[in-house]
DNA sequence: TTTTATAATGATAACGCTATCATAATGTTA
DNA sequence: TAACATTATGATAGCGTTATCATTATAAAA
């Protein structure tokens, strides 16, 4: 079967206008700023728009209105989960603002970025701003040769603006308050902590979050339940089976992200531990592995695509408007607590 | 500090056209098909570009050219490796077409999709085209609804085409019968196998390849080594636990997916079977789970971001192009055994 | 040579929208 | 009701490209 398939030329401005009886540039501020028209024509125009399907060209719309950004994303080995959110906020904001994105991945075989190759290929784009992700956003000499080059950029997972770049972040201080408040609630007072590598800015952020709520609730901190790992699964079964292994065992064990706790996991299995009755378990970040395993994770999750939303808005902002701004940073802090069947209350 | 970052506005087409002492459609052939240039103005045209630094403004360029589409990605609970390769792919080819993607995440808390409420929604969003990812690809219904509301679609990871809709899909007979070989290749012949959900077309396909291999290599292949699951790990714990306490149990066993190989493992752990020395594991999909446990798992990577470019090009081709085109099937059998530590070679 | 075909370049009008300034309609004040 | 301010609408010129047709340089044929 031969079919020939043809894209619709879909309706203009001029078709609206025509059909509603009023001039091009009416309709286009019924949909722009609509409180410079009449009520009857926003109706006219509103019947318009809608007998003929009407939808911008944003094409169109962003050429004339000469103020699209080019956006890069900057990425370096991220993970899946973390990569499809800042892709599906970024985009989703993007296609509000009439922005453009391009990808820049800088994933590589283990070998280390060489930020002065970076940047000048960054440069020679062309691109209009840029959204540096984790771990590229701690790259301090990186940042500062962007800086160099002039480039606009969002830090993204940084609460520390450097220059004059502006940081947009989850707080993972108050994630990790509430997660450990949860687990008091829950019962626990020897609770363990498993802290993530020290390089990433938020992994210390995590850990007091712990502390304070620890604190908070008046309840003392063994050091010896604070533990030291790398994010890593392995890290996590090591670390976690240390714990365990304590003549006076924690009864909850928080590890700084999902890996780990799944590894604390594989660690209370291996020990025959009834998981969450003899021990309960809690990871951060919802990655998919806290579902796929058994007993799925309880957890925290964060607002990444929102962060990305925000990043982007602010780059927009901080372009495009001519008020002079500050470098800013903004904290993201909607949390939210998955309750999972890795934590119950202590019996 | 106060810093007032403005977008620099970049290089025009007519600018370099004036540095380079030629008009302004001579730059834009040298740039689109050169090939009508004389050498001389192509070497100095280049040099102009070099020069300014010189980006072609996309929009521009699809405005007038008259040929971009808006291009709807739908998505339903995706995985977010899946997820992000899709995204990542699309939006590389239709940067290099000049294409809009817009997503349209079906995503629900559990419950099912309505087709005909989709296809409305999707008709009044205006589209050019549709890339429906699965399980989607899968649901008839709603592909004869799509068919019906006249919107071009690539049903991604299907291999039968329907209506006048083309496929993209993965060879995952080819990829199966590999790994299989793969096994065998390391002197197994007593191989497991945990087939996938049964609604899955690719289900089916990778169970095939899996029997091709053994057949081709007259290998007997025991019934009892074949086992029904349902991508869940907790399904490959129990179905790989059940071929595990076999009296004469296989010595390598293959999962449809990287989350059934994962509880695969599990149950060999729980049973303190030395991996992969009693036994070997290999899973399906690369997964970021497969690099997150231990041993990390011996699998088969998918190109989903090719599959994502070719479906962006098919229906680039499909609609642009006025030659009359059959539907066609496209099957992508780049086939990548990811070597880990969860398979060896039998003693 | 002169003619004719061909290769190389240029001028100009779109593409669908917004910005900007000009004009028409309405309301307000003296 | 004239004079002015205000609100609502319209006309026109871009935005940075490509398409299309016209023109000029160059090569081939007569």
């Amino acid at each position: 079967m031969e079919t020939k398939i043809l894209k619709k030329r879909s309706a203009t401005l001029k078709e609206v206008a025509e059909r509603a009886g009023v001039s091009l540039m009416t309709v286009s501020r019924v949909l722009n700023n609509r409180d410079l028209v009449k009520q009857d024509t926003i109706t006219k125009v509103e019947a318009a728009v809608e007998a003929l399907n009407y939808r911008p060209n944003i094409l169109a719309r962003s050429l004339a209105g000469g103020n699209s950004l080019v956006i890069g994303i900057v990425y370096h080995n991220p993970s899946s989960g973390y990569l499809s959110e800042i892709l599906v906020g970024a985009m989703t904001a993007c296609r509000e603002l009439g922005h453009q994105l391009v990808l820049e991945d800088l994933s590589d075989g283990g070998g280390d970025i060489d930020p002065e190759v970076v940047t000048h290929r960054l440069q020679k784009m062309g691109l209009d701003g840029l959204l540096l992700t984790p771990p590229l956003s701690a790259n301090s000499v990186l940042v500062q040769k962007l800086h160099d080059s002039n480039i606009p950029t969002i830090l993204v997972g940084r609460q520390k603006t450097q220059y004059d770049f502006s940081t947009v972040s989850f707080n993972d201080q108050s994630a990790a308050f509430a997660m450990t408040q949860y687990l008091i609630e829950l019962g626990h007072k020897d609770i363990g902590f498993i802290v993530g590598s020290i390089e990433q800015p938020f992994s210390g952020r995590r850990k007091d979050g712990f502390l304070q709520a620890m604190h908070h609730h008046n309840i003392y901190v063994n050091d010896a339940f604070i533990k030291q790992g790398d994010y890593t699964f392995k890290s996590g079964m090591e670390q976690g089976g240390e714990l365990l292994d304590l003549e006076n065992p924690p009864t909850a064990i928080f590890a700084s992200n999902d890996d780990m706790a799944a590894g604390v996991i594989a660690a209370a299995h291996s020990r025959n531990l009834d998981i969450p009755n003899s021990v309960s378990i809690v990871g951060f970040d919802d990655t998919e592995l806290s579902s796929a395993i058994w007993p799925a994770l309880t957890t925290v999750r964060q607002p990444i695509s929102n962060i990305a939303k925000n990043s982007i808005k602010l780059l927009h902002d901080n372009i495009l408007t001519d008020i002079p701004k500050a470098a800013s940073s903004t904290i993201i802090d909607t949390v939210e607590i998955i309750r999972r069947e890795s934590a119950a209350a202590i019996k």
